[in-house]
Parts: structure tokens; C-alpha cells; sequence
DNA sequence: CTTTATGCAAAAACTTTGCACCGAG
DNA sequence: CTCGGTGCAAAGTTTTTGCATAAAG
């Protein structure tokens, strides 16, 4: 029983439009703004939460006070999960994908009983170009 | 030059008293209170502040708006990091421990130049006792 | 037409800050 | 004594909500 408007489209394209930068709900609103300058903030935070609900977008949060969004990578074949390696000098975040936990998953099923159907996994380190400014103990 | 106020053994003991618990800030500031009913809620999030610094606790975000705290397992032999299971049904946070990340982390160091100094793994799903109570598909 | 969505502003929720006073070292 | 810490209240931030209006189906 949901509503496709303008408002809702234009959301959905700022993030599709700007792949592999995790916006804030701010940063989404003044996207939106400068072609549509009559949206209210309240409805940016209203849309990402309708959209998250219909899994097109994912949540991000990287602990900076802000929470994030990117279109959702999902729906495409099953569950191809990517993970998230933030940079703690430039902030940047850069996204991979691995299968890797799988193996973990089928542990704590069997070891915990512990029915595991989703993960998030934050790698923290420091980027190839902030490497190569600053040299680390 | 830091000290040892009594506030500030308050909130370590609130910790160290609630393992595996993940507590809130209002969660320990009601801890507190019952001991040291003058402690003011500005305290609280000052210390924890500083006892993060210290690494004395770790910081947890579960997305459900609240920043939770336990005491830090570090410190004992290295970087024994230990993950999460967060049941969607009731909430409870699991602890377990798991190397397996190691890999990962060199195979990102070689593929990516990617220097990774930490990580953090938050696997949702439905525990032991909630699956007893409810089938699901 | 009916129902859902929007915009605005007010309110709520969590956290930080300023300042005078207090207490550890 | 001196400097850092505390308590309180005020201010900041981010997010949610109420309500009249607007727009989708």
C-alpha cells in the first residue's frame, strides 16, 4: 500500500548516484535539495527508514555519530554481503566482499544453536594512500 | 595526571559487576546511583569517555540508538578480540571469541594495501532459547 | 475520493559543555 | 595548595512526531 513519489525516486537516486559513499541522512537531504528544493528533512529521515524496510537501501553505522546509507547490493543472487574497511586517518571507506564467514556461521550454528541470519563486519586499519604519507611504528 | 575518583571505580565496578551485560550509559548511571545516589549523568559519560581511552572497557553499538559499554577483555594475552551474536527475537548479546578474521585481514593487506589494526564482527540472528519457542519457515 | 506522504515546526532523545565548587595528589 | 573532576543546568545534535495540506492511486 505504498506511494510512489517524487520524493521517495529522488532519495533512491542521490544514493544510486553516488556509489560507494555512504551518505548521511544530511548529506542525502541537500543531494535532494538542490533539484528538488522544497523537501523537509523529516521526510529524508521518513523515506530511508521506508526503504531500509523494503531492503533497496542498507544502514551504515561507523560509530562518528552519523548514521549512513548506500543502495542496497542485494538482489542479485541470494546473498552476496559486502563488508565495510574504514580508514581511521582519512575516514574514507572502501567496501569488499567475502564469503569467508560462512564457515563461522556453520560454527556458531552447531557449536551455540545459535541461528544466524545476517552479519556486519567493520574492518579498522589504515588506507594505501595514508600508508604511503605517514610511516607507522 | 588523571585520577582515581570514586565515580570513577563506581562505573568500572558497574561493569566489571555485569559481565556480558553491555550496558548502557543510563544503564550504568542507574547502576551507580544505587551506591552513589549524587553522581550526576554528565559523569558518566565523562568516564566513560576516559576509561575508553584507557582501553579499560570496549564500546558496543547495536543500532538500537544506545551506546553500550563492558569491560575490555584485552590486556590479557595480546589481541584476544571477541565478537557478537545479537539475538533479533529477545535482544541478548552473545560473546564468542574467533580468529578466523586473520586471514581475511592478510588477504586484504595484500590485495588492497590495506593496513587493518582492528576489527569488529556483529552476527544477527535468533538464539537457542527463542528458536525453542517459535518455528520459523 | 480515499489513503498515504509531505512540510513545517515542535518535541523528544541522547550527548556535550560551561561554570562554580569539590576533592585527589 | 593546585589541578583535574564533579554536579547541575543549559545548550547542542540527531531523530521523531503531530497536524494540516498535498498528491498518488
Amino acid at each position: 500500500g505504498l506511494k510512489v513519489t517524487n520524493q521517495r525516486i529522488m532519495v533512491l537516486k542521490a544514493l544510486s548516484e553516488s556509489p560507494g559513499q555512504h551518505l548521511t541522512t544530511e548529506e542525502i537531504y541537500v543531494l535532494v535539495k538542490k533539484e528538488s528544493p522544497e523537501i523537509g528533512l523529516a521526510t529524508v529521515y521518513r523515506t530511508t527508514q521506508v526503504l531500509l524496510d523494503l531492503e533497496l537501501i542498507d544502514k551504515i553505522n561507523l560509530d562518528d555519530g552519523f548514521v549512513r546509507y548506500e543502495i542496497s547490493q542485494s538482489g542479485q543472487e541470494g546473498t552476496h554481503h559486502h563488508h565495510h574497511l574504514i580508514c581511521l586517518e582519512c575516514g574514507k571507506v572502501y567496501s569488499f566482499e567475502d564469503d569467508l564467514l560462512e564457515k563461522l556461521e556453520n560454527r556458531i550454528q552447531d557449536t551455540m544453536s545459535f541461528n544466524v541470519v545476517d552479519h556486519e563486519v567493520k574492518l579498522f586499519g589504515y588506507c594505501k594512500e595514508c600508508n604511503k604519507n605517514k610511516k607507522r611504528n
